[in-house]
DNA sequence: GCCGGCCATCCGCTGTAGCGGATAAGCCTG
DNA sequence: CAGGCTTATCCGCTACAGCGGATGGCCGGC
């Protein structure tokens, strides 16, 4: 059938294009990423509720977006970002630039790492960091000079 | 009928409840508060989408609840609240650890270490948790120890 | 070659979000 | 107190969110 034609609203099916940006994002590995059913495995496993693995790709696709507030919910809760991720633009605009972060979440030792590090202190902090970046240069990983990185306005 | 069959709802309709408080808060006198008929008028006039009162009704006595993204919105729009108003009821009980990670992020130091923390090897990662539990204990933080948390399946 | 698994995609079904059209019980004002 | 105007509440319907179970195309292994 005709695709993309009847937009009569600006919206289209946005949330798709978001669904597949968060996949990518926690699945950075294309070639190892899981396919449909697969996701919907581990949603239910991540989450304790289920999405079908049709109705996953029906919305990847635009092909069903209104979701409901329990379906919502569970994306969110699977994907670590805010549920106002997929209502809201200008919140889900802020968290795409943080993607790579959600990328580093995957490991569940660093998400213990980045919680426990709220709190502390600048000096501890510092510490840290220098002894990630020691670590890091031992380990032979990319310097990841994030500091100098600026927060990039793309156009709002 | 008799509800108690399903005691998976123990914080009953609190979406009714948040409704109702934007009513009352929108419309200060009791008096002259207009009723679901007139008040789904005013939405459709002050949105342009429409939501009919019967199930206005439905919603503020929490027979409806799953509401779907387009009524979402709407709602949201009319109250002038943030959509996510009607999103975090118990569930940000339950996904707290999520919450407590969204707060640590705002911290850019937090970030740093989380982004500088991936890709480490398993004995990097965990001389740095002990590092940072030593620190936290030091500064006298929480010990958050979020290792021994049970997935824990709240009657599913 | 064939078998078994994973994949995207489709079809058809069920449950329920959401609505329109009753109804009866409150109100006004003449 | 009749008659009109609202109100909350109910019932039954339609549309669609969401799912289960096909299907056929691609892989790698025996």
């Amino acid at each position: 059938m005709d695709p993309g034609k009847h937009a009569a609203e600006r919206s289209e099916s946005e949330l798709g294009q978001k669904i597949n940006r968060l996949i990518a994002a926690m699945y950075p590995d294309e070639r190892s990423r899981p396919g449909f059913a697969k996701l919907s495995q581990h949603i239910r496993e991540a989450t304790g509720t289920a999405i079908s693995s049709t109705y996953l790709w029906e919305l990847t696709t635009g092909r069903k977006q209104n979701v409901t507030r329990s379906t919502l919910t569970t994306l969110a809760k699977f994907f670590g970002v805010p549920p106002e991720y997929f209502l809201d633009d200008r919140v889900s605009a802020r968290v795409d630039t943080q993607l790579e972060l959600a990328v580093a979440l995957r490991n569940r030792k660093v998400r213990s790492i980045a919680l426990r590090a709220d709190g502390l202190s600048e000096e501890t902090l510092n510490s840290i960091l220098a002894i990630l970046n020691h670590a890091r240069e031992i380990e032979k990983l990319d310097p990841l000079d994030e500091d100098n990185r600026q927060p990039s306005e793309p156009s709002a």
